[in-house]
Formats: C-alpha cells, sequence, structure tokens
DNA sequence: CTTACTGCAAATGTTTTGCAATCGG
DNA sequence: CCGATTGCAAAACATTTGCAGTAAG
C-alpha cells in the first residue's frame, strides 16, 4: 500500500494519471525479489495474463524511478537490471537500504551487501565537495565463490 | 611505455598483433586527462589528422580493458565514458589508483573521489563473500555544487 | 469533455558483425 | 605466406517516439 501512495502522490504532483497499467505494473515490481530486467519482468507479466506493453514499462519504469521506488543498476557489458527500492518484510536485509552488489562476471550472479562504513564515508565524501547526492551506483566486477575456479590469474584487486 | 608494454604482452599472450591503429588509439588513451567518451576520442583523433574507424576503436577498447588500461564506467540514462587505467605523474592523485565518482544529474559533470576506507572495506566485503574482485564501479549521483542550488527537495540520501 | 495514456510500429543511437582487402610477423 | 586486422556498411540491440484510438478525472 505504501508504495501505491508513493506513485500516486507523485503522479498527482505532476498532473498525470494512475492508470490501471501503472498498477499491474507496480504490482509486480514491489512483489518481486531481487533484481529483474525488463525483458524477464515483461515475460512473467505476460505470464500471468497480465499484458502490458513493452513501451509502457519502459515508460512506467521511468517515473517509478523518478520517484525512488525503482533503482536502475550497471552490471557489465550491456546489461542493465532494476531492482525494488522499496523495502519488504519479508526482506530482512532492507530491499530499500543503500547497498552494493557483487557481480559474477561469469554466471552473472548478482549478490548484495550492505556497509555502513562506506555509507558514511561516501557521505563524508559528498559533504566535503558540497555535493547533492540523489542516488548511487556500486558494483564490484570479478568472480564468485564457485566460478572462481575457472578464473585466470587476473589481480585481484578491487 | 609502459602502457605499450602492458599492451604488447597481453596481444602476445592471446596470439594478436600490434598494430599502428592500437597504438595510435593506446598513444591517444594514454595521454587523455580526465574521462572520455567513443564519440569524442574518435572525434578528436580525427581533427589530429590520425584516421581510425569506429569499428576499430570500439574492438581496441574492448581489448585494453581486458589488460586493464582502461575502465568502463556507466553515468546513468545511456551514457558511458571511459577512462585511462594508468597513472601518470601529471595527474597527482593518480588516475590508475581505484576511486569513485559524482556525477551530476544536471550538467554532466563527473568528478573523481578516493578513499582507502571505502577500499578497504570494499575488500573486506569480497573476502567475507570468497568473491574474488577484478574490477568495480562507484558512482553517486546527484547535483554538483553549481548546480544544486536548481535542485528541489530531493531526499539527499546516498 | 479535456488531456493524459496506451499499444503499435517505425525510428533512434550505439555497439557489433560479415566481408573483402590489407598488413604484421 | 598465413592469419589477424581493418574499414565499410549492414545488422543487431535495447530503448524511445509519433500517432490514432482509449480512458481517467
Amino acid at each position: 500500500e505504501v508504495p501505491k501512495a508513493r506513485l500516486a502522490s507523485h503522479l498527482e504532483s505532476l498532473g498525470l494519471r494512475m492508470t490501471a497499467e501503472r498498477e499491474k505494473i507496480l504490482a509486480e515490481v514491489t512483489t518481486r525479489v531481487g533484481h529483474f530486467d525488463v525483458e524477464t519482468l515483461c515475460a512473467q507479466m505476460r505470464q500471468k495474463g497480465v499484458s502490458v506493453s513493452r513501451a509502457t514499462v519502459y515508460r512506467t519504469l521511468d517515473i517509478m524511478m523518478k520517484c525512488g521506488l525503482v533503482r536502475k543498476m550497471w552490471v557489465g557489458e550491456d546489461r542493465f537490471l532494476y531492482e525494488s527500492a522499496y523495502p519488504r518484510r519479508e526482506l530482512p536485509r532492507g530491499a530499500g537500504r543503500r547497498h552494493g552488489h557483487l557481480v559474477c562476471e561469469k554466471c552473472g550472479k548478482v549478490e548484495e551487501f550492505f556497509d555502513e562504513t562506506v555509507d558514511a564515508r561516501l557521505e563524508a565524501i559528498c559533504w566535503r565537495s558540497n555535493f547533492m547526492a540523489r542516488g548511487r551506483s556500486l558494483q564490484v566486477f570479478g568472480f564468485c565463490e564457485t566460478c572462481r575456479g575457472a578464473a585466470e590469474e587476473s589481480p585481484g584487486v578491487v
């Protein structure tokens, strides 16, 4: 309910409308656990018989990004994933909290991590530069536990 | 000279060849200060009378990424920038060192920042997850000092 | 009723690729 | 000489947009 209210108020403040399609997409996104891409989102909605055109999905995700309901992240190559920015109780670690990702370059797995020290440092850095932060993107690329066997020499520098 | 040696040995180890085009691109990239995109790189090379096709630039940057001479970063929307990963003496802060970026969403300016605490934390996180890090991407999006006046309400959460 | 919204298909812009001619070792 | 490399133009790709019909308020 809360995310819907957030979206509604954002739409209203811009003179936009709450439509059936936007509600469908919001429901799908806030229900979902973990990361997803547009293709998958569309496919799974179609599978459930909830049909929304790809164009509308893009347009809606853009709106939802602007009001902080979803985040878009780059996971290398030309891959982008979205994730719900709204914390649900099923996710004790808090989907809405600031976090980074460990992206496996071999299997594509994305693992989240949380670190308050990093958060604090970044805040301090922004403060020092008089920079008003609105969001961030923090990815570490490399090989996950299961894939690192297959990894060559590679300097393990973060 | 060092970057050239690095490229050369990488090429050799893969049975690839050091060509005039690759040298031209390498020279341009390692000479350059700061971030750049493919379009700009091509334009400026053309301007200098050094002609290399766009396709070759893409192919070469890809090779140079694989041997750690350049990095590719996402700066929001569909914008990507590259940067030399090789530290030159003209850049006291060290272009090759691990760092993050403050990306202004209004004027597009990109400012670098360095923080050893962040580096150390990320290393610890990877260690804990048994993740073999090879690179990272750390961007903070928001408004820079000069643009923040124009910024609306926005929660200043990193 | 007015104006935003949707779906479609066409357009976009960037990055990639097939291919014949070149060039490096 | 053999095979990698290049430039070109075409292809591929995800994302965006114009438009006419539809729907929210």
